[in-house]
RNA sequence: CGCGGGGUAGAGCAGUUGGUAGCUCGUCGGGCUCAUAACCCGGAGGCCGGAGGUUCAAGUCCUCCCCCCGCAA
């Protein structure tokens, strides 16, 4: 089939891939403009899929603004028999939307109607969710609200950090929207429409939520630490009196009658930290300011604690 | 050249007005013990990120370069 993709971080890429590996020809790729990341401001970088495109000589487009009518008259020019969007971080005009033949589809990474929006990931696990996946819908007006083709869902390990969860989700939907794409050539795709009363909302993340309130639950501030990464990850001064962040914690199933916020125990095993529950939350890894991401026996080992 | 923090033993850190490079953990050997992640004794392990300069003498002062981290998303 020809198609149009449209993609731009890592979430996209394995869906990308799958694709042209498939066999489909992917005409072209849409991505957001190219912007300065990271240290060095004065330089610009390329998103992901942009990257991916380029090694398999792809062309890429990078509007700005998809309602000035260049972006459609590009799509015109390449004549996408389908378009696949996979966390392109725009919303499609309805000329677009009407434009290929066979529709535009969307891979998104929750079990829809369930978190809809920009951060379903991580929203899944600070809400303490066992369970997620993948869904590929016909795209609608509405955000996230198409018709769902095909949905696969997953189990969250109790453990498990967003970031590598999202390397299995976009994985997963890799091989979900190559089966999409089949069954639409095919022409044995379903459709079936969300409820839509039991939609729910991921909104974009953001540093607000890193600072740890250690009066909650030690299971919540869990969820907190595995559901901000790899960004903007959980963080609190209870160590040292110095902002650094957690990376990894665990849940020793170990009471406490301590105030929330201190230390209770600091060694091999790394930093308890008693919670509001009175329960004690363990961290694995920090980093502090200027420093390295690190082991928490590491960090005690040049900042010993007494307790 | 956007702003800031940092590079010293395998890991994490200290190192004063320049004057023999240290601490905790790990590691190796020995001891104690029913036993141990515990305790005791001992050992190994360093181009102090790199290059140049100042000096009788540089981890420390000066210049340039490399790499890592935070801010920004």
């Amino acid at each position: 089939m020809r198609i149009v993709f449209m993609g731009t971080p890592e979430f996209a890429v394995p869906s990308l891939e799958a694709l042209a590996c498939a066999g489909h020809l992917v005409a072209g790729v849409f991505s957001q403009p190219d912007k300065p990341v990271g240290r060095h401001q004065n330089r610009l970088q390329p998103t992901p899929v942009k990257e991916r495109a380029q090694a398999r000589g792809i062309p890429v487009y990078q509007p700005e603004k998809l309602r000035d009518g260049a972006a459609l008259a590009i799509l015109r020019e390449l004549a996408p028999e389908l378009i696949v969007v996979a966390a392109y971080g725009r919303i499609l005009p309805d000329d677009i939307l009407a434009l290929p033949p066979k529709g535009c589809i969307n891979v998104h990474s929750s079990l829809l109607p369930k978190y809809r929006g920009a951060a379903p990931i991580n929203r899944a696990i600070l809400n303490g969710e066992q369970e997620t996946g993948v869904t590929i819908m016909h795209m609608a007006s509405e955000l996230d609200g198409g018709d769902i083709i095909l949905q696969r869902s997953t189990l969250i390990d109790p453990d498990e950090q967003a970031d590598t969860l999202y390397s299995r989700l976009a994985e997963m939907g890799g091989e979900l929207v190559v089966e999409a794409a089949a069954r639409i050539e095919a022409g044995t795709a379903g459709r079936v429409p969300q409820d839509q009363e039991k939609a729910t909302f991921a909104p974009m993340l953001s540093k607000e939520l890193s600072p740890i309130d250690w009066t909650r639950p030690a299971r919540e501030i869990h969820n907190q630490i595995r559901g901000l990464m790899p960004w903007p990850v959980a963080s609190t001064g209870v160590i040292s009196g110095e902002t650094m962040k957690i990376y990894r914690s665990a849940l020793p199933g170990q009471s406490t009658g301590a105030a929330p916020g201190k230390i209770v125990a600091a060694g091999k095993q790394g930093i308890d930290v008693a919670c509001g529950d009175g329960q004690v939350l363990r961290i694995l890894e920090l980093q502090p300011p200027g420093k390295k991401r690190m082991a928490a026996a590491a960090y005690l080992s040049g900042n010993p604690i007494q307790v």
